[in-house]
DNA sequence: GTATATTTTAACCATATGGTTAAACCTAAT
DNA sequence: ATTAGGTTTAACCATATGGTTAAAATATAC
């Protein structure tokens, strides 16, 4: 037994197998999410026997596990860390952006993804985080810089939280919901990602806009 | 074999087992998604034998259909209908939110509901959208007022599907991504449930200003 | 070249799950 | 009371699915 069901090791200690298997697997679930992902299908995807994936990966529990850790470290350092930088606000929010649309252009499961597992196992998600640290979104570095802009008579009077499940609501649900908006809207797929490029300037516009007075 | 399995007719027409067994399998549909949801889980919950889900209802994709046909017919009026009345454009956006956050507050897993089951069976939901005839959301009154407030120099040059896109985005998320939210951001329920009864005021504010000029 | 360890496979296994069937059980009309 | 219709149940069935095993193949060390 290959020791590579340990998670801390970084993908460069990993077989070429078990980076087909890993790839593979990250692709099924995040399509079809740990329900409806089949071991079968990511054999096939990783063009391997179905034997083996229990060889590197003990269990689909085990397996699922990975890909959603990747993911969220994936999503971590921009999630968590981020908006904490010794920034200034409006340049942080237009990065926080662009960063943001550019990582889920390159991964557009990501959202939707860990949206659904955390609605049917928030346990999972909550353990993670703990254990990974940063667990909860460090405000104070935002914190301090709003609180600044509001006493300054800049900023209009809101609160933190509002303020990032804004940003994050225009962000992250036009991925997540992609195809509704696809089909509802009636656009094509090279439509939508123009909508979505024009995004990275419009996004900081409305928010910034939003906050001053 | 009872009529029911035909979907036109409304829920008075329904026996009370029906009924019961529809409220279950909305329940567990809902939280867990087609693939998760066990149709065991939906008779435990309904408190009838397995065998008559299969006798009103064939099958559980006959089952999930219905389920799945309700939750978009309840927020079909309010998506595809309410922003083509003749209102301002300003009271309209209002009572848009105002009524969408009303709705999904009551159905709150609705909108990750959708979203899921878009992205592992794109075809069901065009399928139903096509022959429900409000497949593509009515967006000429939206565009003429748009349009006149752009001309009249009052609002910025935005186009219609920028806005939808923000509206629902603003609206939806934040109820699709809860159990992140409330993680991340450290939020109690009470707390988070203030929060989205806030947006219902906010969310026209960050709309009408990111349209003024 | 042979022995040893690792990787990969084909064939199985146990269980969960959607679905079926035939009989029992009402209920209302006659 | 009997019958006929719809309703409900317990017991089953077939298959899909996650997981195992033992042997074959391949690479590595000596």
């Amino acid at each position: 037994m290959i020791n590579s069901v340990v998670f801390y090791q970084t993908m460069n200690d990993k077989s070429e197998t078990e980076k087909k298997i890993f790839e593979a697997a990250r692709d099924v679930f995040h399509r079809r999410g740990f329900d409806g992902a089949r071991m079968q299908e990511i054999a096939d995807k990783a063009k391997i026997n179905k034997a083996l994936l229990h060889y590197y990966y003990r269990s689909k529990d085990k397996l699922f596990e990975a890909v959603f850790r990747e993911a969220l470290k994936r999503i971590g350092p921009i999630m968590f860390e981020a908006l904490d930088r010794e920034v200034p606000l409006e340049k942080k929010l237009k990065m926080f952006v662009s960063n943001y649309i550019d990582l889920v252009t390159k991964h557009p499961f990501i959202p939707g993804f860990i949206m659904h597992e955390m609605h049917t196992n928030k346990t999972r998600f909550k353990t993670f985080l703990k254990e990974n640290k940063h667990g909860i979104i460090k405000l104070n570095k935002l914190k301090s810089q709003l609180k600044e802009g509001i006493d300054k008579g800049q900023y209009k009077n809101v609160s933190v939280e509002q303020l990032i499940i804004n940003v994050f609501s225009l962000c992250a649900f036009p991925f997540a919901a992609r195809p509704v908006f696809q089909t509802v809207l009636d656009i094509d797929d090279a439509g939508y990602r123009k909508v979505l490029e024009e995004r990275k300037k419009l996004i900081p516009e409305i928010i910034l806009m939003s906050l001053k007075k």
